[in-house]
DNA sequence: GTCGGCCGTTCCGTATACAGATTGGTCGAA
DNA sequence: TTCGACCAATCTGTATACGGAACGGCCGAC
């Protein structure tokens, strides 16, 4: 087994988030392949820490979908097929769509204001093509219209998926002029939700969440990840 | 149920499992009062076990949102206020009809009729009042809608959300004529369905579950449980 | 009297030890 | 030769031990 990629994890905070990370990695970038077997003496010794930490690591992940684990038979790495991540896409595409919806009807004035400063400030990162600031401002977009749905827990569950497909979209935006692409779609979302009309911020929304996808799997594709 | 010292938990699954199964209903039926501290020690002991499972325990119930976990600084029972349920519901609701719209495209002819059986067999289970078997035949009746977005993620997401409001939807069905009203409601989304209308068909899901949901509403403003 | 720093206790995060279960292989019998 | 049972190696699930961080109380200073 070729141990290039060193485990490296350094850091303050928990051991075992730090392994669920390095293992994130690992299984979405292609390192761990899919149908793997994770033994939990290995990856401890791997990861210079003992098996109680990487336990934890293993049961966050399982929740996440990642690995599957059968009670006293192994964890071993979860089928990412294309199929899959397509599927994940899909349901990511329509939680943003319903999200969008919602918060058409319920934001408050205040709450559009920002959505709009937002939206503005990105303009800047876009001319300057700072991918950082840009991704920020996206995440913080989408995320002001999860707390304008008004709905907690639809805010989480959407925070949450999208977390969960972060590992994938990370190469996303460096593709092309996706990102003039993706704050022009951004504007669109926010004419309909500035004119009240839900269901085209849900269409407009799905239709954003998609392309993004589609643009990942074209990568995906290329480089023959998963 | 005599709860009141020491919950027994007997049987031969893993015993973390049946630790998370018996917090989840302690913390469903109101037993543990949101913002308690857990004190893993005094769980352990209380459940005569060790600390690890307990642990292990904690993290799922984090994961389902039952409890919240600060890093060296405890875990707590997650407050859960009519609010945070009925946003639960939303979600669920919107959900649901998500599938439905979806799986109303793209149901094989076989898939449906397969969803007609099972809202035929429900009819018997109506008449002789067979709460169980009409509970069953629910629960598949929704499934197959699930399975029929052809969408594995998908159908995962929306399970586990069901799994997740099982505790508070235990008695939904036992009040008045819930089980009529909610057989004649699958009915109208059957029809949706077989019309090949999901916009219909998602809207009838919603207003199915949103009932479903105020039912259940009612009846926890009642007991003032939560 | 009130505020700030010090210290002890408690509890979490991690490491290590032990027991039962599962898996794979080997040996023997038909 | 093939099938079945037994056995050993290995890994998971659970228990216990240890170190450090966080919280609360006490004491001293202003």
């Amino acid at each position: 087994m070729d141990n290039q990629s060193a485990p490296e994890i350094g850091g303050r905070e928990l051991l075992s988030d730090r392994i669920r990370d390095a293992l994130t990695d690992a299984i979405a970038s292609g390192d761990l392949a899919a149908g793997t077997a994770l033994d939990e003496q290995h990856l401890a010794e791997r990861y210079g820490a003992s098996r109680t930490p990487v336990r934890e690591a293993l049961r966050q992940l399982a929740t996440a979908g990642l690995v599957e684990i059968r009670p006293r038979r192994g964890v071993v790495v979860a089928r990412l097929t294309p199929e899959r991540i397509a599927d994940m896409f899909e349901v990511t595409a329509e939680i943003e769509a319903l999200c969008a919806r919602l918060a058409t009807h319920r934001m408050t004035p205040l709450e559009r204001g920002r959505l709009m400063d937002l939206h503005e400030a990105s303009a800047a990162a876009v001319e300057t093509g700072d991918l950082d600031a840009y991704d920020r401002l996206n995440r913080a977009f989408h995320e002001a219209l999860y707390a304008g749905t008004h709905n907690a827990f639809m805010a989480e569950q959407a925070l949450a998926l999208r977390e969960r497909l972060a590992a994938f979209r990370r190469t996303q935006l460096r593709h092309g002029d996706r990102i003039r692409r993706s704050r022009e779609e951004h504007g669109e979302i926010l004419a309909a939700v500035a004119e009240g009309d839900g269901e085209a911020a849900a269409r407009r929304m799905r239709a954003h969440m998609l392309r993004a996808a589609a643009a990942l799997g074209r990568y995906i594709a290329e480089t023959g990840a998963g």
